[in-house]
RNA sequence: CGCAGGGUAGAGCAGCCAGGUAGCUCGUCGGGCUCAUAACCCGGAGGACGGGGGUUCAAAUCCCCCCCCUGCAA
């Protein structure tokens, strides 16, 4: 069975490994073209362009999926299955209507629930206590296409972006390769519609999503520094001007009774700020500039005094 | 050539602009106080200030080159 596998960022990754692992036919490996980035603007390549190259597959970047030359591609290729995960653009019917066998895409949630660009982010963000990863057959919506299959894992209270997109990522990949074993010759696997009724949706983050508000409940912060974790990461400012991020926290349900943002110091090391409801412990820090710390260096460091508090 | 901050005792920071015996908080070691302590008091150890050159009577501090770290941006 020819596989067109197309993929981008490291939730990716496990997918294709795991392909590559089960010694599928792979005739090709689609990703985001290279861009700058990093300190000094350097040309990186995508996760997945790392796992191709290291295999010596071959790889493909086009700029623009629905670029008549890649449509053309893609269809000298002669897929009989396309793998989409985590791609980052949009594919056209044109493309979807390529392989006999269908676009089977993995997405990490429970859908119909969180369709979008960073499902795993708002579901940590939201406080929800389960997720999931689930397949399903690509059509022209977002996420909306039937489902193949899902797998559902409970959702920790230490969880965070990162562990859980590891997780997600690694059962994805399983439940990927028990569908390709099992797929039927030359057409697409069995899938039911998705209920509409109960789709919610899960868009990209933006910089702004990770200001923490103070006016929030200590538990709302505590999952906005879970879910943001990778990107852009729940941040404050301190001292009118330098930028926190919060790393790693722990929501209490002792009151302070301050004003939301002010920061009180426990026991000569604990760092606790008030909030709308609740107290937040801060466990690990990371001013702008500088390596993340434990709480405990930032109050040595920085002199800290309770009363300060953070501008918001 | 994207923008910017930084590398000073085990940790986190100050000192650098206006060169001249290296300081703060914590940790650590020893002693004391205490029923006891992660609390408090007293005392000690631990740093050729990222690396290399230069200027100077004198460089953590001024000049040049290199290495490494981090935030933003993408």
């Amino acid at each position: 069975m020819r596989i067109l596998f197309m993929g981008t960022s490291e939730f990716a990754v496990p997918a294709l490994k795991e392909l590559i692992a089960h010694k599928f036919e792979l005739i090709g490996v689609v990703t985001q073209p290279d861009r700058p980035s990093g300190r000094g603007k350097r040309l990186t390549p995508s996760p997945v362009k790392g796992v191709a190259t290291a295999h010596t597959i071959q790889v493909y970047q086009p700029e623009k999926a629905r670029n008549p030359d890649f449509v053309r591609t893609v269809k000298r290729l002669a897929p009989d299955v396309i793998v989409v995960a985590a791609f980052g653009q949009i594919l056209p019917q044109t493309i979807l209507d390529i392989p006999p066998c269908g676009t089977i895409n993995l997405h990490p949630s429970l859908l119909p629930r969180y369709r979008g660009a960073a499902p795993i982010q708002w579901a940590l963000i939201n406080g929800e206590t389960e997720t999931g990863v689930t397949l399903m057959l690509l059509d022209a919506g977002e996420d909306t296409g039937d489902i193949i299959s899902a797998d559902r894992v409970p959702i920790r209270d230490e969880d965070t972006a990162f562990t859980l997109t590891r997780q997600l990522a690694q059962l994805g990949a399983n439940q990927l390769v028990r569908c390709l074993s099992n797929m039927p010759i030359g057409e697409p696997p069995f899938a039911v519609p998705q209920n509409d009724a109960e789709a919610t949706h899960a868009p990209r983050l933006t910089k702004e999503i990770g200001r923490i508000d103070w006016n929030q409940p200590a538990i709302a912060i505590h999952n906005l520094v879970r879910g943001t974790a990778i990107w852009p990461g729940a941040y404050t400012f301190f001292r009118e001007k330098l930028r926190l991020k919060i790393v790693r926290c722990q929501s209490l349900p002792q009151e302070l009774d301050r004003r939301p943002g002010t920061l009180e110091i426990a026991e000569r090391q604990k760092l606790l700020v008030a909030t709308a409801e609740g107290t937040l412990q801060l466990l690990e820090i990371q001013p702008a500039t500088k390596k993340s710390m434990e709480a405990h260096d930032f109050i040595n460091g920085y002199q800290l005094q309770t009363g300060e508090f953070f501008n918001y």
